[in-house]
DNA sequence: ACCTGAACACCGTTCAAGT
DNA sequence: ACCTGAACACCGTTCAAGT
């Protein structure tokens, strides 16, 4: 009946693009998005480069299906949290989206330099889009809001594991910054770097996203519940 | 008297940081991020890649340098077009940030995957934090405000800038998007679809950039001007 | 059908040697 | 002092050939 009961023909598959995807996000959180290259992903999968090509059209094709596997169980994920009115839903929505980013290592560049329109994200996008509908908000704006804030938390989340991570080619940033903000002529920073450099993104994250949806609910048009 | 004046010992260097620099930015222009490598670089420069390394430890140092210069006067435009209040203020330096990087290709991939402490960024930032703590706001929300508003403006001119070049290796999001979206259950993604698509970032971005605003000025605690 | 072997056309970076 | 030449250790991708 379904497509498993087809009698295998040859000798069954080494690979696959569960297993590929799989290894290929094992990597990524062991070695780094730079470490990720076809060559070593078929070294762990004891496999050449080329047979990779069989399951992934490009490099990109493969970044795009990790993309959307990090998206799998977002939307879920937020439900449980999110109980409460638009507000609060949306907030955890938008949580959600930056606990799984950060859920692999270099995950906001991934998804950054993806165009995925897979099931997870388009799930995703589509719930947040029909929570402000029924919440009262007119399509366009419905629309503009997913984008504003899906950019800030992709934004947000790239700032955050950069500097989470400067074992490779960033400069250490608390250091360099501190630096360069006692040399220069900079009297504002030079007074706000604790706060600059604190590093504590919980609360950075939940501060835009506050200003975010306080400011939807000024622009909110009446009517949903 | 100045280091000009000091007797030029051997051959005039054929290259320098400043016009490595020049035609790094305008091979990114004509080609891409994807297309800036260091051998192309030394080819238009009619150099070997081997002598950039004299003036740039690693292509992320150049990278970075590219970034700093993107910044260049971003702080003196936003002052131009900045009368009003502190609220007008923010967004004009926000509206010259992304005006900034929408001016080269890929611009917010370049400055995204930098760390810049040069003088612009930090000249830039300084203004923005000035800017906050002379209206009223405290050094943390200050500090926070800054990080959230360019993390947004980031974060959404790389969107925009994929957007706007799908020639390389994105999907050619409009048809992709809308088939996925038709053939999909996203019902709240299929009616907002027209919204979605129309591409229209400039409304986009003041819709977002309009949200924190409004959020900030609920925030802040009257006392400054 | 699935994978290997080998190649193609590149990369970033280093460094002795030339001038 | 500044740049070349040449190498080192890699890349992504393709594709005939094997099994």
């Amino acid at each position: 009946m379904t497509s498993t009961s087809i009698p295998a023909r040859g000798r069954p598959p080494r690979l696959s693009r569960d297993r590929a995807l799989h290894t290929a996000l094992d990597l990524l959180d062991r070695s780094g998005l730079d470490a990720l290259t076809m060559r070593r992903l078929a070294d762990a999968l004891e496999v050449r480069a080329g047979a990779l090509y069989r399951y992934f059209a490009t490099k990109q094709d493969l970044l795009t299906a990790m993309a959307e596997r990090m998206m799998e169980g977002v939307t879920e994920a937020a439900a449980e949290g999110g109980e409460g009115d638009w507000g609060e839903r949306l907030a955890a929505l938008a949580r959600a989206m930056r606990t799984a980013l950060l859920g692999h290592r270099d995950g906001a560049r991934v998804f950054a330099g993806t165009h995925a329109t897979g099931a997870n994200i388009l799930g995703y996008a589509d719930t947040v889009v029909g929570l402000l509908r029924e919440a009262g908000f007119a399509d366009d704006d419905a629309a503009r809001a997913l984008y504003t804030v899906a950019n800030f938390t992709v934004g947000h989340t790239l700032e955050e594991q950069a500097a989470l991570h400067p074992g490779e080619e960033r400069p250490a940033d608390p250091g360099l910054l501190r630096d360069a903000v006692e040399a220069g002529a900079y009297p504002h920073l030079g007074a706000t770097l604790p706060a600059l450099a604190s590093g504590d993104f919980d609360r950075l994250f939940e501060f835009g996203l506050g200003l975010l949806v306080d400011g939807l609910r000024a622009r909110r048009r009446p009517g949903g519940e």
